[in-house]
DNA sequence: CACGACGAAA
DNA sequence: AGGAGTTCGTCGTG
């Protein structure tokens, strides 16, 4: 069974595979691996990669086979695949297909074996949402349910393809500017169109709905407005704060043919519904009270929406996701720089809004130096004297707060501040008092929740023209979008092992940079404590993407 | 009416 | 599990 020996991955019957990462080989094989595969350890050199049905079926969702998954294993594999892995993947994969729901004769029709229709309506749940069964492998679907019915089957592991169509929506006319209105040229960059191509492709039934997978800097939005102007329909745009709804208001009217008038912001302080409409994930799950009804949740229904673009999809909320189920003859437009959702729906991102479509990985867009190369590293502190007590006889909660406000970093800290002289650089922390604290004895402003909106914008003025090289900030800064980009973040706490918190930091020195086009991202930990743990989680989806953290030890 | 402050929600 | 932040709606004030 022993076909070759040299190969950097070791495959494992129960779907993982491990990465040697010190092999010449790793970084091909890697590149290979997260086609299909997730990231879910990395204790050391060797990085435990997954398989999971839904990796599988994103996989599949894009072309690949069961076949070339199988091949690229093979071709990197030390000792060969055990042939249980083999059954398992070639099953997994072609399950992707079995089920095609289509439209027949204005009837929504499932299609799949006699054999396999019969399984699935042994369920329950399923037979609810399935109408008369017809001959020759196909059952029609009540249309009330064609979300339900992808989201149930998907839980029991059968994914759907869904060849229905869609409904066009109220027209709307709009292109792209060749010249902005800031009198810039814009030309959508390759991959933008790309993806815009793999979304929709004009008189086919394919496409239509999914998930566009873009690192951030690469410009989502501006996917997200060429697939708008590709469509010409009414469009209702969903993302997670007020800010970004001012941000795609922004780049709409700079590049595109559109109107003041034919967009419109529904927040809390305005409720325009235009042919354009931009909302926030807050104000659709809003209610006075649990057991209330979701009062916003009709802009769904509002106007007759040709396309909704769901902008960062990894955030969004629960109830969003049974809205969307409703409305599945609606075109959806998922944007994210992460599939990895914290809360584990990545089941119903699949189902509701749509397998992936198109994904780029971080490390080519930095290759191409649309966004800047970034050097990761981790250095470990040991825990500071005057509190190593402390720590020790602490409850296991309050020995996280402790290590991650070990005093020891404040002077690891000050050096990298004078080794990056000159360079914008920001701090960034979890807690209030530790940003407090380092701030006052490295003479640096802090910008948290509590200043007040006009007191951080002239924060940002002078951090942009270099007036103050040094910013501290608290989670403010994962979320806003008007904090100016910096080439050097250094990280002093960070909450639990939040992946994507650590991708939105890091996010924050992406821009491209004059001259060598690089930046520097620092994490600080306590060595010896639960924090390295926590900072291990953190950095996988990063990892995952190509990135390497180095690790420096202070003593 | 425009605003700022406050509590609730997720 | 927990700390920080945002957003919405309401209510009071000028």
């Amino acid at each position: 069974m022993l076909e070759r020996q040299d190969g950097p991955l070791i495959i494992q019957s129960d779907m993982t595979v491990l990465l040697d990462c010190e092999h010449p080989l790793s970084e091909e094989a890697r590149r290979m691996l997260i086609l299909f595969a997730e990231l879910v350890k990395r204790p050391g050199n060797w990085h435990t990669y997954k398989m999971s049905s839904l990796s599988l079926w994103n996989a599949a969702s894009t072309g690949m086979d069961a076949a070339t998954v199988i091949e690229s294993l093979r071709k990197y594999a030390r000792y060969g695949l055990p042939g249980v892995l083999e059954t398992n993947i070639r099953t997994l994969m072609e399950r992707y297909g079995e089920l095609r729901l289509e439209l027949s004769r204005h009837c929504l029709v499932l299609y799949g074996d006699d054999s396999l229709l019969d399984e699935i309506a042994g369920h329950p749940i399923i037979l609810e949402c399935l109408m008369e069964r017809g001959t020759g492998g196909s059952w029609e679907v009540n249309p009330e349910y064609r979300g339900q019915l992808k989201q149930e089957l998907i839980r029991l592991g059968f994914p759907v393809i869904d060849l229905a169509g869609y409904h066009t929506g109220e027209a709307l006319s709009v292109s792209l500017r060749p010249l902005t209105l800031s009198g810039r040229s814009f030309e959508l960059r390759d991959y933008q169109r790309q993806a815009v191509d793999l979304f929709y492709k004009e008189g086919t039934i394919q496409g239509g709905s999914g998930v566009i997978v873009l690192p951030c800097g690469a410009g989502k939005t501006i996917v997200g407005i060429a697939a708008l102007a590709r469509l010409n329909s009414a469009t209702l745009i969903l993302t997670s704060n007020a800010t970004s709804v001012q941000q795609w208001k922004e780049e709409l009217l700079d590049k595109t043919t559109l109107q003041p008038a034919e967009v419109g912001e529904y927040t809390g302080s305005s409720k325009e519904v235009r042919p354009v409409t931009i909302a926030t994930y807050q104000i659709l799950t809003h209610r006075k009270s649990k057991k209330d009804p979701f009062r916003h949740m009709r802009l769904f229904s509002e106007r007759d929406w040709g396309l909704i673009i769901y902008d960062e999809v990894h955030l969004l909320p629960a109830p969003v996701f049974r809205m969307t189920a409703d409305i599945q003859a609606t075109r959806r437009l998922g944007l994210t720089a992460t599939l990895v959702r914290e809360d584990g729906c990545e089941e119903d991102v699949f189902s509701l809004i749509g397998p992936k479509q198109f994904e780029l990985q971080w490390k080519t867009v930095e290759a191409e130096g649309h966004i800047a190369s970034v050097k990761c590293t981790e250095i470990r502190v040991p825990m500071d004297q005057g509190i190593s007590e402390l720590y020790h006889s602490a409850e296991k909660r309050s020995r996280l707060r402790l290590a991650a406000e070990n005093p020891g970093k404040v002077p690891v800290v000050r050096q990298l501040l004078e080794r990056h002289e000159g360079t914008p650089t920001l701090i960034i922390g979890q807690y209030l008092d530790q940003l407090h604290s380092i701030a006052e004895s490295l003479e640096v402003p802090v910008i948290t929740g509590e200043l007040p909106q006009n007191e951080r914008q002239s924060l940002y003025e002078q951090f942009k023209s270099g007036d103050v090289p040094v910013l501290a900030v608290s989670k403010v800064a994962n979320f806003a979008v008007d904090l100016p980009d910096a080439a050097v973040a250094i990280q002093i706490s960070g909450s639990y092992g939040s992946r994507q918190e650590e991708a939105q930091r890091i996010g924050r020195i992406l821009r491209p940079k004059e001259g060598r086009n690089e930046a520097w991202f620092y994490t600080i930990v306590t060595d010896d404590t639960s924090e390295t743990e926590y900072a291990a989680r953190r950095q996988m989806f990063l990892l995952e993407q190509g990135y390497q953290y180095e690790l420096e030890k202070h003593q």
